[in-house]
DNA sequence: CAGTTAGTTCAGAAACCTTTGAAATTCATA
DNA sequence: TATGAATTTCAAAGGTTTCTGAACTAACTG
């Protein structure tokens, strides 16, 4: 790596090379990835192979993957007919697009494994067995998703505020049912 | 892998073995884990064996694996000293387990590099907007994780409410401030 | 059109991870 | 304390992924 790069970025990229491999992307991709959130402005891809010390090919095709990942954007300079790079520059974003290719690559498959295996009568009583514990399975990953599903709609202020309100959502909830109780109380005398 | 099991039990077990790489876990642990968690009763390593076909010393470091992230459970049945295992059946409980267990190993070592990288006082002007960066990120990283700290300790039906809500949350709050509007301007007079 | 620059592809080298069989360890029981 | 069943450890074989350099295509420039 680049001696010259101020200390602190140069740990942040060797940190996001390192943890690569715990979510799922190698080396090279972490830390190119790193560089170019961090970096004041857009770089080519001879400026990561100047940053990182890695080869041009590398850098070639890592870019490929974060494109493919819309990790990165393209961007093209006047009078300069190189390719430039950059990040996303709202963490939202970046937190949106995360989610959705973690769904799209970790969870979908499985989804659609469970409904199709789940689709066959069972023949025996091991293979009821089999489905009713795919069934639970199914039906958590399906709450799951339709909550992502719902809660992806949101634009960022509304979702900020969901999580900072957490789980103090039920105390809510249970705030609306009274009142809800008490308006239906009022209008046709029972209780909800 | 042993033929003799329900054909929808093979195929859930492959499928395992194959996500595995996209849920960084490898194959064998994939296809144990599912075996484990299909299976009607606790299985001895030397059943594992037999069901998977993979050599018993691969059984013993993947269930070590296993339990390490708390997905499966050691039993003891009466007058056998051999160890089985399980996992839990309560589908929420494996996915509190899951969570947990990706926070501790993907997300908190890089909120501590965060903090830590924001402690020290920047040298220069590049240091400074890398540090801004860096605050970004470690403020959505915060606000994720104390919304999960929060909504991790919800008992299971209360999680399952807040998920069938999803975004419907939002409104609900509206409905909400609009009722405390009222109740305030009833009282004293003025909007909020 | 020849030279230059940007970007891609790909075979093989290097690094890394997974799996195995054999040897070592543990531990209840004779 | 000897036996043997259950389990773990570990070096090495086997497999997969990552990375590189060299060869390639495409597009611009004089």
């Amino acid at each position: 790596m680049r001696p010259d790069l101020p200390p602190p970025v140069q740990s942040f990229i060797l940190h996001f090379g390192e943890m690569g491999s715990r979510w799922g992307i190698n080396r090279t991709v972490g830390q190119i990835y790193a560089l170019l959130y961090i970096s004041p402005r857009p770089l080519c891809a001879d400026d990561i192979v100047e940053a990182l010390g890695v080869s041009r090919s590398n850098v070639s095709m890592s870019l490929r993957e974060l494109q493919s990942w819309n990790l990165v954007l393209l961007r093209h300079l006047p009078d300069d007919r190189r390719d430039f790079f950059t990040t996303p520059d709202d963490v939202w974003q970046i937190l949106r697009t995360l989610a959705e290719g973690r769904k799209r690559r970790e969870i979908d498959p499985t989804l659609s494994f469970l409904r199709e295996a789940l689709m066959e009568p069972p023949a025996n009583p091991a293979e009821a067995h089999a489905q009713a514990k795919m069934r639970d399975m199914h039906a958590l990953i399906e709450q799951l998703t339709g909550w992502y599903d719902d809660v992806k709609t949101l634009e960022t202020e509304r979702l900020a505020t969901l999580l900072a309100l957490g789980a103090r959502v039920t105390k809510l909830l249970e705030t609306k049912d009274k009142i809800v109780a008490l308006g239906s109380s009022k209008r046709d005398g029972r209780k909800t």
